[in-house]
DNA sequence: GTAATACCTAAACCTAACTTTAGGTCAAGG
DNA sequence: CCTTGACCTAAAGTTAGGTTTAGGTATTAC
């Protein structure tokens, strides 16, 4: 059993956001002594679970239920599952996202490079093709290819 | 020149996001006739430039930066550059948490796709391989290759 | 002439996930 | 005895990026 305080030095996080989880109901077992929470080896493996968890992007609100489907048992799993394929399904969409940007970042990389040689952004303008160069701009490649 | 409804409709954005977006000096050159904002090509090309930026995570005080560095002139060329490859650093560094978090995600979608199967946890629990099932369990390819 | 629109402002509200503050209990150390 | 430190609570504050509201002007439609 461990204090509060000694919890939050195994895990690196602030007291505050121990507290501020249990009252969200993230420790739903939890005990006290005369007021005092005593963390047990369910509360720390819920702390994996809701670190591992908070890493996919999911909200404290899905975590809770998260965990009262698994407290319910195996007639929960399909719902479970299916939280987790919405999930990844999303995180899925984030990265092609996120994939775009950077193209986008990457050319404005190399237009900047270009600007910087040449003093002004007359020639890297003129570089840019005009067939590809709408949205996203992963005329970086276009461009770099010549 | 539009008004701030016509651009709203040609974006669709609302229009408070405009005029918040105004508020926040976005638009530094916007004109008005008699109060009402008329926005002419520069605005809708910073708006092109919001957009795409915003789509990078840029934040919009870094956004306005941005712009002031546009109309300063080539001297902020390697401003601008830094900008973007910082951004391009970002980016990639929260691309390689997400796949991470991805694999996880895999992971217990098969996990769960199991314990369907067999009604319980036990067999899918024997199966996860002791040696790596650290953290990141992208033990899902792991146990998926038996 | 009045009702619906489109525009304007300032300021309050919203959400998420915390953090900070103010005020209080309790035990150990000097 | 009294101060320090760890614990407690409830409530307010924080941040970003908007959105909503309340109150006002001006034009157009019937």
């Amino acid at each position: 059993m461990y204090t509060i305080g000694q919890v939050a030095d195994m895990f690196g996080l602030p007291v505050s956001t121990l507290r501020y989880y249990d009252k969200q109901g993230l420790f739903p077992e939890l005990e006290r002594t005369s007021g005092i929470r005593r963390f047990g080896d369910t509360e720390l493996e819920a702390l994996r679970v809701i670190e591992c968890l908070k890493k996919a992007g999911m909200e404290i609100k899905d975590i809770r239920l998260f965990m009262e489907w698994c407290a319910e048992g195996p007639s929960t799993y399909p719902k479970r599952k299916a939280m987790f394929e919405e999930r990844k399904a999303h995180i899925e969409s984030e990265i092609a996202n996120m994939n775009r940007a950077l193209d986008m970042l990457k050319f404005k990389c190399w237009y900047y490079e270009q600007a910087i040689q040449d003093g002004n952004e007359d020639r890297v303008k003129a570089l840019i093709p005009d067939n590809l160069p709408e949205e996203i701009k992963d005329t970086y490649d276009n461009a770099h290819a010549r």
